[in-house]
DNA sequence: ATAATTGCAAATGCTTTGCTTGTGA
DNA sequence: TCACAAGCAAAGCATTTGCAATTAT
């Protein structure tokens, strides 16, 4: 029943406490991009004590350890996802706030091949498509 | 003597008022991307009673009337630009700050194939690279 | 045992806003 | 003239932090 975030916690040295096991449970088993506050309450449900602080200080830890995804969306709060195995980036639904994933591999070697000729090493990259549903 | 942003705001109706003026000139003759606190000081050495309240709002102002492009980058306060004529992208220097304007037309077309592909009309963008200069 | 973590409330940092006075068209 | 803008200080919002009590290893 560990989630995958509890075995990554174990390999990083991260100690696990009862809220940090909940925060990895929940975020586990979320197929979306929860903010703080509704991480909070989703966490709240399993454990009605819980502290918005201490959900703050458990993304923040995790996201260091590699283990947590944090995006700030525009004109949003920061949300976060399961650091995933394969990158990807989102589109975003301006009318909506649904958020898809995609992947382009050759945007992402255009991106580098940008980088240096600019003369640098591409180390990290944010790339944000806001657009509206085309209704057929 | 009449920046580029003073024209703008008279064809789009916004009053022209002293600090207005300011603030559009600093803007103009700033070839980066301050952020509010730094613009203020910039505005400050011409009028040293200008509010940091009235810079908020005038930027704020400037950007809904298209005047401005707004930035957020990853760890940053907002930072500011003229609207450009033709758009671009920015490449950030993790060490230094630094930013690099560029266009990569191969990228942006990408982009709006990526989301008609997933059932959406492209409507805004963020992309951003992060990198560390390569010495030779 | 004891160093790290929690909960709480207070503090922070950036940004916005209410209100009174000042001002551009 | 008079609707709108500026200045000031107070409020807002997301996030962080100090501290005493609690807990994981």
């Amino acid at each position: 029943m560990d989630s995958d975030i509890e075995k990554k916690c174990l390999k990083k040295g991260v100690r696990l406490t009862e809220q940090r096991k909940l925060v990895a449970k929940v975020l586990s088993e979320s197929g979306d991009h929860p903010d703080v506050d509704e991480l909070h309450k989703r966490v709240s449900k399993l454990d009605s004590k819980i502290s918005i602080a201490t959900v703050y200080r458990t993304v923040k830890l995790f996201e260091e350890a590699g283990i947590l995804a944090k995006h700030d969306f525009k004109g949003n709060k920061a949300r976060y996802e399961q650091a995933p195995e394969d990158h990807h980036d989102h589109l975003i639904d301006i009318n909506t706030g649904e958020i898809t994933e995609f992947v382009n591999d050759e945007i992402e070697k255009l991106q580098k091949k940008v980088a240096e000729k600019l003369g640098y090493k591409l180390v990290d990259h944010r790339l944000e498509l806001y657009g509206s549903k085309i209704k057929k």
